[in-house]
DNA sequence: GTTGAAGCTGACCGAGAGGTCAGTAACCTT
DNA sequence: AAGGTTACTGACCTCTCGGTCAGCTTCAAC
């Protein structure tokens, strides 16, 4: 069989890096591990990565992209569709959205990062940045990400519709759906 | 002036270890640095605790008995009281809550807790522990503590209101409220 | 066939981690 | 006053980590 492109080696080492950053913790982390989880060496993460702080960049530059697109993508759409939007996308990803979650001051401290999660924050709170909204927005983003995450043997197509009806409550969305 | 007790002492250390366990990481937080924030040396830390993953256990096992004395305290209230309750314990505990909520794996594989994070979250279950009940209280547990610790310049007072509406809303209370 | 770059490895290095241990100072107890 | 326990330190050990480097193989270009 042909061997992978030089693209595809980098995404499975930048997905399996995330995965178990998310799982074990970043500093707990080894580079020897992940290299191992994909076949190669601690050298070879080094040789296309640079350091490890830089893995981690790139593991996080995909996901924070796709997530920043989504919500300008959104920005004017309904509420409800655009939180619909949302859950699927978390659903899709649940180790980035966990990771972005409940890393909060590991990212901050990096700072070489093109969005921060602030932004998004900022970006779903809208008009609106009063703390109850504040609170609610907060409360969606972090419990969708640990609520899919934590039950992580639960299919997405399963646990979908639970979700968005509970988001939907906490963000007070409950008129529109009645 | 008299010097703290041992009691004093072990507690202080705890409650700085736990901290910066939060902040940074369990792996990432140095034996030295807990040492260095509460005037003691490296060694101090081990003289009193051990090791380090004792010192982690000895710094969880306070707020986890106080948890579960509370679920089961609460157990027979009304759902509205009993969350009411929840949100002023968080309030008051925020890193304690958020360490729970975003350190499930390394809990886990820590094992010598006497109450894991499961047992806890059944407990709050109660008679219903239909997915849709799951993701309601998962929701509202995470985002609690997670909201809380992201909002720690707020203070309590003043989130304790927004806190306590978005959170009766995710489990479906409102109508109670209203 | 030669050359040179790309991909990757294994040996090595220095730093920093948790943990051990002998020793010391302060404090009871008798 | 003496003896013993408690609290704590600093030197040291060992291990593991991220990172460097020389060198090996593969392969495309010419």
């Amino acid at each position: 069989m042909p061997r992978p492109s030089r693209e595809q080696v980098l995404a499975e080492i930048r997905g399996t890096a995330l995965r178990l950053f998310v799982d074990q913790g970043f500093a707990a982390t080894t580079l020897a591990q992940i290299g191992a989880e994909v076949g190669y060496s601690k050298s070879a993460m080094l040789y296309h990565f640079g350091s490890k702080d830089a893995l981690l960049v790139a593991a996080l530059d995909e996901p924070l992209r796709r997530l920043s697109e989504f919500l300008t993508a959104t920005a004017g759409r309904p509420a409800l569709e655009r939180l619909e939007a949302f859950v699927d996308l978390v659903l899709a990803h649940r180790h980035e959205a966990l990771l972005l979650v409940s890393q909060g001051p590991l990212l901050k401290q990096l700072g070489t990062l093109g969005t921060s999660p602030d932004d998004l924050l900022a970006s779903y709170l809208g008009d609106d940045p009063s703390l109850a909204r504040q609170v609610s927005v907060l409360m969606t983003f972090t419990g969708l990400a640990e609520t899919a995450a934590a039950l992580a043997e639960v299919p997405a197509a399963e646990l979908r519709t639970p979700l968005l009806a509970v988001a939907a409550r906490t963000l007070d969305l409950v008129t529109t759906l009645r």
